[in-house]
DNA sequence: TGATAATATTTCGAATTCGAAATATAATAT
DNA sequence: ATATTATATTTCGAATTCGAAATATTATCA
């Protein structure tokens, strides 16, 4: 392959998705990185704070924004580590999660309702094509090599 | 097909690239719609305000401003239409089209490099399932269904 | 032990980006 | 021809996001 196509049509399929998220979630009074916060800690507990920035992967300063801001919302609570005083660990309060429990289906079925264009073989290609593109530019990332 | 993997991957994907090129571009003082409005004119020569709005998919105050700002950096023309005077025609200047030239083999090769992990006919599948996606959350905004 | 390096997280000021409303102009309908 | 609607673009203030440096704590090593 020669062309930057895939690049283009990636660029534009986040684009319009992320549009219809901000939009979805907007009326909860949530932005893009709060909602992915919650999003990660809905699926997986209890997560450290750079356990959330490496899921969500953007900067650790908005991600430490985001926290504070969700803090404030008493939709996540924030707990310092007794082992590692570095550490702080985070998990949906009871309102957080009453919320997600509310919002995340919809989201999902908007979601899904897109996603359903394609195949399911379809989508099972597309999802090893960007685990693969996402690995090797992480790695171009981490080794400063790009 | 029933979880939202594809979203998560997509995203991270994405997120990683931005990083990427992000950091790359930076060197050269721009900024990630800056050079996104440049990679669309210098492979499109003369575009509107709108066609290019329509292309990067941000918003158009947010591409108001990123034409200001390289119409103020001299990289880029921006000239009233004389038949709608609504209309603004954009294209690269000389400069631009220089520091485009200089800059898009290098980005290019990055990027490339990335998505030469895919298979080619794997990378196929990804570019038509991508744009499958982009073209019905497009849908959605537009009817504002979702 | 004390110094140095590594890791986790936050702070800070600047830059970017956003959505909503405003402006300018053209097209359509009455 | 005038009013209304539609389209293209900008303005504006607020919110978000960024990168770099600072802080806090732990690990390593001489």
């Amino acid at each position: 392959m020669e062309s930057l196509k895939t690049i283009t049509v990636l660029f534009r399929a986040y684009n319009s998705l992320e549009k219809i998220i901000r939009k979805d979630i907007s009326q909860y009074g949530l932005n893009v990185n709060e909602f992915g916060v919650l999003e990660v800690l809905f699926h997986r507990d209890t997560l450290t704070v750079k356990e959330v920035i490496d899921k969500v992967l953007a900067p650790n300063s908005s991600i430490s924004y985001t926290i504070e801001s969700l803090v404030r919302k008493s939709l996540i609570e924030k707990v310092q580590s007794i082992e590692d005083r570095r550490v702080f660990y985070l998990r949906l309060s009871k309102k957080g999660k009453d919320l997600m429990n509310k919002i995340f289906p919809i989201h999902k079925n908007n979601m899904r309702q897109i996603l359903d264009v394609l195949a399911e073989n379809e989508e099972l290609i597309l999802q090893r094509a960007l685990v693969k593109i996402g690995k090797t530019s992480l790695e171009g990332i981490e080794k400063n090599e790009i």
